[in-house]
DNA sequence: TTATAATACCTAGTAAATCTATGTATAGAT
DNA sequence: ATCTATACATAGATTTACTAGGTATTATAA
């Protein structure tokens, strides 16, 4: 399929780049902001997270830094204007996809 | 994730099960059928839809019945009664997948 | 005080979904 | 006669996410 494809990846990593977008975070608070803003729906597993992470890292999509907070090592992530670019595409790639997704099975009229 | 990793299978899946929620139909016509209400978004391959259709009618969802057609033979599916609390299902799937990832990435606000 | 839970990172191997590529066969058009 | 469209099918590769495991620190509970 032509969006789904990068919609499995992409529905992850639109998120990443969304909560990236408003500010600064390191890994292990997104999987908790993800988890409460989708509100139970989405509980991503460090196994899944940590490796897309890597992967928009080496994409120079995000940029990395360790700080220390309260005796803890936290790996601070921010959004580059790549990534920007990269979050508006994904979001357009999602509106395409539930749109036709939509006028195939028919919501908004069924 | 919860919903996600029903969902790749699912979009796809839902989509067919609509299909043959309106009527029967065989698997290239499904093809054409779903890559002309999607307006070219989807454009499925057989190499995924066959497979499918295989699963469908393994688990019950569809039947399916050889008949002949202009020299041609074609294999016509129908939706069982399972078939469509499957569709069902699958509908309130999307739709809470939908909403979730709305809510993260803050569509309807933004 | 010791065990457990929560925080915080990481990777290897596995499972699942779809795609690519290929095969068979017929009908119609060029 | 050859190419395109129709119509089915499967094997193997690729991609994505998960499971399961590992390291280490801090706070809480038994």
């Amino acid at each position: 399929m032509k969006v789904n494809k990068e919609l499995l990846k992409g529905s992850t990593v639109i998120m990443i780049l969304t909560l990236l977008d408003r500010k600064e975070m390191y890994g292990y608070e997104m999987i908790k902001e993800i988890e409460c803003q989708s509100e139970g729906v989405f509980s991503l597993k460090e196994g899944t997270l940590y490796p897309i992470l890597h992967m928009l890292e080496a994409e120079r999509w995000v940029e990395a830094s360790w700080s220390e907070h309260e005796g803890r090592k936290r790996k601070y992530y921010t959004i580059t204007d790549a990534g920007r670019g990269q979050l508006k595409e994904k979001k357009q790639e999602w509106n395409l996809f539930r749109g036709a997704l939509e006028r195939v099975i028919g919501e908004g009229h069924a």
